[in-house]
RNA sequence: CGCGGGGUGGAGCAGUCCGGUAGCUCGUCAGGCUCAUAACCUGAAGGUCAUAGGUUCAAAUCCUAUCCCCGCAC
């Protein structure tokens, strides 16, 4: 027995949940992902992760701008589907997108709801020094993020954890979770629980103006600021001019100006304490460690972060 | 044709403007010192200076083309 179902999903965290729903045995009839865009240096036209993953396996792929155009609507229900698999897709789906499959469409989201609903729920979570989050398994509904839980999988942020090695870890997770509940579905067993809105927080996108390091903060803060961002957008500070991104830090002891480096290992003050940063890159350059950093482009003490 | 930075021993960089013996910090290896060490001292190995042409007595450096990496913007 396998579910005939529509995948829809964009980014590089979807890839792991197509694989494993494939691998299930489970009847992928389309695949939905963002059109592709003219994305990165040169404007190049880029295909999402997703995308690439289903042509090279052969599946049909489709990728509407929105689901407001009716022939689109129409195009979906004529699959006649199970059910969907919504993983980062990027789209809101509208209500006759929804109540088309049979059972209903289920998302993968990457927090542990009703805390960090919304587009970046694993930025969130590390950006604010949470101590565990998780990937939950949801019934979809109109509202963002709103539907009830089928399935929760939690994992802990350690200290040094970066955005990265947690969005990592909660894609393989989510993959087998998404398999388990549609293992549930199938056999009728699935249970949804509401959410309440009890510590409900909403995860916005990061803006670019949120990525610069407010060296005001406590160390902590910061700390857990610049691990959030990392890799991606990466947090960034400046200094005689130039722009340098912070990937990763820890909080440490040290007191002096915000901004002020403390050591000649990259100890910055912080409002509060202070951290000493491990990872990081310049314009133009690849990420390096702090060693390898220091040994080209020194930063010493006594300079003055901005 | 969006803007910009870069490719130099294993790593990170300087040298390029103004052609003239390829250098720095670190790593590696060998030896020394030390109770000992990631410390210190001495020495060594390791580079077609991204690639292909061109100019020149002479090119990492100047000219042309190509490939690759990255930051911004999106």
């Amino acid at each position: 027995m396998s579910l005939r179902l529509a995948f829809m999903g964009s980014p590089e965290f979807a890839v792991p949940t197509l694989e494993a729903i494939l691998a299930a045995g489970h009847d992928v009839a389309c695949v939905y992902s963002q059109p592709p865009r003219p994305a990165g240096r040169g404007k190049q036209v880029q295909r999402t992760p997703i995308h690439e993953l289903a042509e090279r396996r052969g599946l049909p792929v489709r990728t509407p701008e929105n689901f407001r155009d009716a022939a689109d609507r129409e195009a979906f229900a004529a699959l006649k589907l199970d059910t969907a698999v919504v993983v980062a897709y990027g789209l809101l789906l509208p209500k006759a997108i929804l109540d088309a499959p049979r059972l209903g469409c289920f998302n993968l989201h990457g927090s542990i709801l009703p805390r960090w609903r919304g587009a970046a729920p694993i930025h969130r979570a590390v950006m604010a020094g949470d101590k565990e989050t998780g990937v939950q398994v949801m019934g979809m509904e109109v509202g963002l993020d709103t539907g009830p839980v089928m399935l929760t999988a939690t994992t802990p942020i350690s200290e040094t954890d970066t955005m990265g090695d947690v969005h990592d870890r909660l894609s393989e997770a989510g993959a087998a979770l998404m398999v388990e509940g549609l293992k549930l579905l199938e056999a009728g067993t699935a249970v949804l629980t509401p959410q309440t809105e009890e510590g409900l927080t909403i995860a916005g996108k990061v803006s670019p103006a949120e990525a610069r390091i407010d060296w005001a903060r406590p160390g902590k803060e910061v700390g857990a600021h610049i691990r959030g961002l990392s890799p991606f957008p990466g947090a960034w500070f400046e200094l005689g001019g130039q722009r340098i991104k912070a990937l990763n830090a820890v909080a440490a002891e040290g007191h002096g100006e915000p901004g002020l480096v403390l050591d000649d290992g990259l100890l910055v003050a912080c409002g509060e304490g202070a951290v000493r940063l491990t990872r990081l890159q310049r314009a133009g350059k690849g990420a390096m460690t702090a060693e390898e950093f220091q040994r080209g482009a020194k930063i010493a003490k006594g300079e003055r972060l901005s």
